[in-house]
DNA sequence: AGTAAAATGAAAATCAATTTCAAATTCGAC
DNA sequence: GTCGAATTTGAAATTGATTTTCATTTTACT
């Protein structure tokens, strides 16, 4: 059998959970995303459902949540084992047009490593977003 | 007068409000916290108001809004225009005590002018909060 | 004082997320 | 296979922080 928990049952829901966040794999993805895609697609799964699993899958480490900002609601994104997520990946959110951008390169993972042995601080990527101008703004504003 | 807005009139409810966050500088607080603070003093200031207050105190950039986690509501820091920190100054916020810090160093500035040079990105020191867990936090679980 | 713009409080609305609970499903034991 | 306890599900109700609405009050300017 598939990766059984003592005292969990396999659901053909679960199942359709995970494979949907795997398709998806790298995408930013809310509740409501996954509950539309699948009432598009004619199936019907319960929001609590999916919340449900949601949670499962962030606790068992194959999913990571974030809360990129006050208005929006969380969201997920899988993590396979060769996105770009898949390591220590971090975030950077344009204050402008909202847009998330990947951030992913030696200097941060340097940075990180200064702060925690300099400043005794441990650092968490999934909360951790950066804020600030993207480029395309930037030069759409003369900034 | 006192630093006079165009267009915004001054009233009590927002002086009293500026007030206790001033005389709490440092600490974290809840709208719900501020509302029970003023029942208590028999000063019936509205939710909607205080919420309201701190939306602009934020955006004026006298208060710093933190979403420490998930289930928590929102709190508000007072920060005060420039008495913190002189120069740029980064925060850091334990996800455990709640414990605000703050950062300043070569590395951050290397590591934003990094960001600034290769990946386009002029980050914002105001917005971007640094989440993680303190050495104290680290050390009391062992982690 | 007169008055237009802005701020307030109470209540209603919003909205993501959670809980409740009866019904359905899973899966190991027999 | 099927029995039965444990688990999961969906729909609806609930939660709880925050926001909006709107009639009323307050402010700042003349």
């Amino acid at each position: 059998m598939a990766g059984n928990n003592k005292g969990t049952y396999n659901t053909k829901q679960s199942a359709e959970i995970l494979k949907f966040m795997e398709d998806n794999s790298g995408k930013h993805l809310t509740a409501q995303d996954i509950e539309e895609y699948f009432r598009a697609q004619g199936i019907n799964i319960g929001a609590a459902t999916i919340y449900r699993r949601l949670d499962r899958l962030t606790s068992a480490g194959l999913v990571n949540k974030y809360l990129i900002d006050d208005k929006s609601p969380a969201c997920y994104e899988y993590i396979g084992s060769e996105n770009c997520c898949s390591g220590t990946c971090y975030h950077m959110k344009c204050e402008d047009c909202g847009k998330l951008f990947h951030l992913s390169c030696d200097e941060i993972n340097g940075f990180f490593a200064h702060v925690r042995e300099e400043h005794g601080f441990v650092l968490d990527p999934k909360r951790t977003v950066f804020y600030g101008i993207c480029e395309n703004c930037a030069a759409k504003e003369g900034i």
